[in-house]
DNA sequence: CTGAACCTTAAAGTATACTATAAGCTGTAT
DNA sequence: ATACAGCTTATAGTATACTTTAAGGTTCAG
């Protein structure tokens, strides 16, 4: 299989193909006799297996960081448990900042539709008045 | 009130004031007549409306355009409000996306708990499962 | 044999929001 | 007088995850 045909299998761009491989997030591929890139199965599964791992909110180093974990041996589960808990901890703040952040926008709303007209904004006055009490 | 004093009133790097000027966030201080920046009150509830967006998630551009849409001589309440439900509908999607990761890495992470050993981590070899059925 | 499709590399560009650096001028305290 | 803080500009670097471009070699159908 060459760069195009896996690009076509999984989805992925050429260049992001070779963009992971600089990362080592893909193993160095053998190259045929007019050195062309030429791929297995293995290697389908790996990129296949970072694709998921992005959508679950992995970034690139930390697959990198996965992969060199369990391509070893042995998995390491426990350091893997870990990770996953650490992980878990970034995603529930993220959550609960962008809540934060959705109540103070929902509670701008309101205040948009209660009141004001185009002299007396009040999403503009609110924002400029948490300005002053923050001064 | 120079830059550096500006810096300190509202706790932004003078670096940071300058791009912010660079990118019309900030209007083009008068200079005095050693070319400094001088700056009045103005500018600095300039500068923590910003810090107040930004705390509320809007990016530099948001920020510029409720800026240009709010600094004319009216407020142009309605779009600032159709704007406010825009965002509100992108922190809303963005939750919700979070929400889908938090729930696969903690469906992983409880896996990883129930069984598990060094040679068939369940989160990996999860992940993997996942990569096949995709293919 | 020519053109299209495919491959190679290295380097630069994109987006966001700064942060740092270099080289030099200004202002003030001692 | 000189050290030091503070100001100026332009440019480059940081981080993340690509995407694009340039310049050129390879493979295959017609």
């Amino acid at each position: 299989m060459k760069i195009g045909q896996l690009a076509r299998k999984t989805g992925a761009e050429r260049q992001t193909i070779r963009y992971y491989e600089s990362l080592r997030l893909l193993d160095e591929p053998r190259r045929n006799s007019s050195g062309y890139r030429v791929y297995d199965d293995d290697a389908a599964r790996r990129l296949m297996f970072i694709k998921r791992a992005k959508s679950i909110g992995l970034t690139l180093s930390e697959i990198r960081t996965l992969i060199e974990i369990s391509v070893g041996k042995a998995n390491r589960c426990e350091e893997i448990r870990s990770f996953a808990e650490d992980k878990l901890r970034d995603v529930r703040e993220k959550i609960s900042h962008l809540q934060t952040i959705e109540k103070a926008l929902s509670d701008l709303k309101g205040l948009c539709e209660s009141s004001g007209d185009d002299l007396h904004c009040p999403f503009i006055e609110t924002l400029l008045d948490d300005c002053i009490k923050e001064n």
